[in-house]
DNA sequence: TTGTAATCCTCGTTTAAACGACTATCGTTC
DNA sequence: GAACGATAGTCGTTTAAACGAGGATTACAA
């Protein structure tokens, strides 16, 4: 079913534009509400969270400053020291300050935190299948190709 | 440049679903992003507000009920409730209890919301093509088409 | 060396998202 | 017509998003 039955649309849109528009926002906010749900039932993390966990464990003994961790994130957050405060609290992750410059904070992956990565890796990658498998791998590469293509 | 290196991602996707899901993710995002900051300088309301105040408007004197708002959103909102509230206290929206039934509440456009989405016409149109008029329709029809097969 | 600016992070506060429990009203059944 | 479940919306509460101001530390320049 076209989007616009789905929300009950019956004007036509006014531009192929306005249409695309729509229909990313409307495929996001299913997908990454999915996949919250399902987080949260495994492991009660935030899909920003899992996402911070992957780059603090992918920096290895070397860690990662607050803002290296923001740039790196796939969506934005505003508030990273929080974000970390809370993954600390619950023991994913470790943080030390720096000794050479005493300004910056790198965070560490610790053994709990490193053993959810672990424990998530098959249902994260059942669930991208689950939800982006059902159409073949070029119309997919087409898809990446076009997102990236808008340069957003 | 693509994504890998917006994000330093160094090791290689696991699945070219596990690409289009973060291209997805971090496109969606920062789509919202532009969109929001650009109503909150037009006029400081959100996307979800702007989208309930068009469902309202074309609802006419009919109005809505918060069911049939909700369903209508193009993003899901746990509380259509005070997401009127908000709306109502600034005097964009009129609600009344319905006579025949008074467990359902209609929402009306008011002639403040009206005029905002009037006001809003030019700037969001002139948004969605500045943001994806940057390719051709025949790409973005395929957009839409690959993201409504997804079924999400 | 001593201000001065830049950098990195932290924190207070306001606002909204999320989740459930709850109230009011209606339709249906016996 | 009283009881029951279903439906529509409201509200309390917890948690997180957002924004901006502020504190600590370092680098630079005079």
């Amino acid at each position: 079913m076209a989007l616009k039955d789905q929300i009950h649309q019956t004007k036509p849109y006014r531009s192929v534009a306005d249409e695309a528009f729509l229909v990313i926002q409307r495929s996001a906010d299913r997908l990454m509400r999915t996949f919250a749900q399902m987080l949260k039932e495994q492991a009660e993390l935030t899909p920003v969270q899992y996402n911070v966990l992957r780059i603090v464990r992918g920096a290895g003994d070397e860690g990662r400053t607050c803002g290296e961790i923001a740039e790196r994130l796939v969506t934005a957050d505003p508030d990273v020291t929080r974000l970390l405060d809370r993954m600390v609290k619950r023991g994913w992750i470790e943080r030390r300050r720096c000794k050479h410059d005493r300004r910056v904070v790198r965070s560490y992956i610790a053994a709990p935190g490193s053993a959810l990565i672990d424990q998530l890796e098959q249902p994260v990658s059942a669930f991208t299948k689950d939800q982006l498998g059902t159409i073949d791998d070029k119309r997919l590469r087409q898809l990446i190709a076009t997102l990236e293509a808008l340069n957003l």
